[in-house]
DNA sequence: TTTT
DNA sequence: TTTT
């Protein structure tokens, strides 16, 4: 089609680590949780109610590896990306549908004075060679640093 | 909580008439699904994919019925709103989750020229006093000429 | 820095057509005015109060070729890109300022049985080939037919 | 108009404190600037450029007052909002423009251990009743809890 | 004038 | 499962 928009604009905070999974040398995916919150008093009981919202972030290839790299659980951070609905079948047969967030750029918001200081070493080990360079903050490709 | 974002826009077409369903004289919500679509060339084989994606979209009390009104099927609209999954139980039991737009803000984006010219007719009547004034087309309270 | 987000949307309609500009046959830059606008009644007057705001928008190289192409004066857009404001100095040297929209990418939104027939016709001859293709609607590169 | 849209949404930080004016006992604005920037790498130089860009945010009522109380310099917000360029007329009879963001939503980022701990008392005496409540962090009516 |  |  044409003349059509799918949008999506989060804050959140990672509710677990960043799962990667690699399909060759080439290409990856990274998986992670984030959760958004909104809070009302409530009109008849005048009570505080907070509601929490889970999306399932879907990040690719680079991207997904300085989020693997920099994220941790807990941190916030800043998703753009687009609403999509897989389709996939269960193990009784029957169709069922999951939706994710295909996250097309990101900027990380907790500051590292914040970050647990032994986020890193919680990590399994990586394979990808260290950067010795700044972290980078943004996921557009001329923003990064390597 | 606070500090987080749960923000979704989208341009897309009606892919069917905006169902009703009311819960007393003050409260109802309408709801309709619109369809997203991106193009793209594929490398391997050259053609132009189109893949379409389907949201589900909710909106309350007077906007609902202002949608109700104004809206047919086919008619392109801007949505603002946010993702709400719900979780539901289906007849042999098992939880399932249904992802929905929940619609803060809307603006029609169909010229009226453009409009199928028996929209009206074709809906079923209304008990809605009919306004003679232009119709609205952005969902802002105090947008609303009546 | 980072962290930070710099991001407008706009939907509205052309004021006038696109003028280009070229640095050298690989760059150039396209600009036109794009207005949006909000009404609200008056509480004292119970008038009803239009207020029209004007947005320059500036589009880069192939895009902006695209734009001049199928955009013609009185056209609905969408627009996503980024708030710059530039210092310059006017002909008694003061320091005067004007801000732009630096367009990353559209939607056109006018359909094209909507469009002037002679939109084409009414504008200055073009060294562009003219492409027999769909006309492109989007501007995300994998989207174009050339 | 009708159809249109004009959002814009900033992550940034405060450049200064947050200036209030009060026109009488119910309407007051807030006002104050706030950073974003982005990065590249130069393809001449191989220098790291940064780009920041100020932006003049402009903030109502009771929005301006919660601003006022709990953003200090330095902080990190998300403003959601809409541009509106403002002309005036300088001391030399000049027309001029100035183009501000009208925010109608924001949520602060900084989190309240990152924030300078002497923050309030750096601020003026205000007349404002202070709550002892939990600070809010977002501008919608209903999250306020007070 | 902010921030990293 | 996050966060305040």
């Amino acid at each position: 089609m044409s003349g059509t928009l799918n949008k999506v604009m989060l804050i959140g905070n990672l509710g677990d680590e960043v799962k990667m999974h690699y399909f060759d040398d080439k290409n990856c995916v990274g998986r992670f949780p984030i959760a958004t919150s909104e809070s009302y008093t409530s009109k008849q009981t005048n009570e505080r109610i907070t509601n929490t919202e889970w999306h399932n972030i879907v990040v690719r290839n680079k991207a997904a590896e300085i989020c693997e790299k920099y994220l941790s659980k807990g941190d916030k951070i800043y998703i753009e990306g687009r609403i999509k609905t897989r389709k996939w079948t269960d193990d009784k047969g029957m169709e069922r549908y999951s939706t994710e967030i295909q996250c097309d750029d990101f900027t990380f918001l907790t500051p590292k004075s914040e970050q647990s200081p032994n986020a890193a070493s919680q990590k399994p080990a990586s394979s990808q060679p260290q950067s010795s360079t700044t972290p980078p903050v943004e996921s557009d490709n001329d923003d990064l640093p390597f």
